[in-house]
DNA sequence: ATGATGGATTGATCGAAAGCAGTCTCTGCT
DNA sequence: AGCAGAGACTGCTTTCGATCAATCCATCAT
């Protein structure tokens, strides 16, 4: 069996609290039920109604919505550590559709499971609650992002972010990180086309701050690429005093 | 003393719960501590922590973000019988401002009164949620509308979204509504600048879709404009099964 | 080797929205 | 009455990003 302390949400957590032993027990009876899931095939579709919630331990997913004309705009993406359905098991609703992007493998947690375990151990229940409330300020500032910066800070911007979620579950770092996202993907998330995703993915490159390349990307420059792209970097990683 | 029964809180619940005679003295308990604040100045600031909860009770207020170059990005408008603060008092977050556009009147209520009547009450509490939830949706949809529609389409659907919206509580209808924004509002929630909003008001008009004068919306065919924005006039006031 | 495919890349053109500048029309003020 | 200021409105020019259309380059299957 895994232990438990290289798994994503653990870190994440911990970067947050600092779990005592028996939490950590509650943690690893929540990931029993391992399942996998193959690229491309939508797991959450827009409009259903009551279903799991999973936990992801591997592999890259997509939340999304489509208009009736075809365009698509990805909310977010969904990381190693990050719940998928929490919300919308809680609050019974699903207005989006959710894709994995490569293979995933996740557990599947039973709200009552889920529930039961808050119940037990209200500091989990608090960092869980923490890590929803981020999500949900991730997707303020990528309205943000769309509505009032320019195609290259709101690339950089977003790539930074992304990098800064992924260094909090050990899967990336100041130097950069692995990306199974197509350019298609990055237009679908910044409201840009996919073309002009490459053109400016191209001049982020050439202004020596940030390259993408092989499913890698590389942060040439990272203090530049901060000012450039107006990032503040403690804004997902901060310490809550509170929790601590 | 005001009758709770016409009050825009009650009212909006109402339609997706029907309250008993406890739950509806709940609720008038939670109204106690009336303040008003004058338009313009803020209610949250960005960064702030600790804050209370307040029950809008009349008037507008916005939720917005500043960016460094003073690009304005309003995240959304709060109107009668909605909560501010009420996630960030939770969650212990607030990373936005929160400004009155007109003088507006609000409860006060502490969070452990809140929580304390959640306690006695939970049909209330499952109400309040889905309020909180709808509001998340809400974002969600915003980030959908400016990533993905053009300016026409974009504006339309947001003033049909808010006109849906007042409905709900009384304060607006098929026909329109009294809306005290500017074009430069409009312009900072859609991510638009105030000149062009002023031309796709006109298109609109011309169109025959709408009119914006005088502190009015005035949809002058309904139908007509829920077909070109591609509106779904049920996704914010849909019965929820579970909750009747 | 030979395609077939999906993604990346570049060029050329077009259109939507921004930016700038100025006018107009209220409303409130003294 | 006269003025000041805010908001609404319009014309002109520029810029950003979309769209259309190729080409290129891996990887994979046959």
């Amino acid at each position: 069996m895994t232990d438990i302390e290289t798994t994503p949400l653990f870190r994440k957590l911990s970067a947050f609290v600092s779990l005592s032993e028996a939490e950590v027990t509650v943690l690893k009876e929540l990931r029993q039920r391992r399942r996998t899931f193959t690229a491309g095939r939508d797991l959450i579709h827009q409009g259903q109604s009551d279903q799991d919630i999973y936990l992801l331990d591997s592999g890259w997913v997509c939340s999304y919505k489509i208009l009736p004309d075809g365009l698509r705009q990805i909310v977010d993406f969904q990381i190693p550590g990050d719940f998928l359905g929490l919300r919308s098991a809680l609050l019974q609703t699903s207005d989006h559709s959710v894709e994995p992007i490569t293979d995933i493998e996740v557990s599947e947690v039973f709200v009552a499971d889920l529930l039961g375990a808050f119940a037990r151990t209200p500091r989990l229940a608090t960092a869980v609650l923490w890590a929803a409330s981020r999500d949900e300020a991730m997707v303020v500032e990528h309205l943000v992002n769309i509505g009032r910066r320019d195609a290259d800070v709101r690339t950089a911007h977003f790539l930074l972010e992304l990098g800064a979620r992924l260094a909090l579950v050990g899967l990336g770092s100041k130097e950069g990180f692995a990306c199974p996202l197509t350019q298609y993907h990055l237009g679908d998330v910044l409201g840009l086309s996919a073309v002009h995703v490459n053109r400016v993915l191209r001049r982020l490159r050439e202004g020596g701050m940030l390259t993408v390349h092989k499913g890698q990307v590389t942060f040439d420059n990272y203090d530049r690429l901060i000012a450039f792209a107006e990032f503040d970097p403690t804004y997902l990683d901060q310490e809550r005093p509170f929790l601590k």
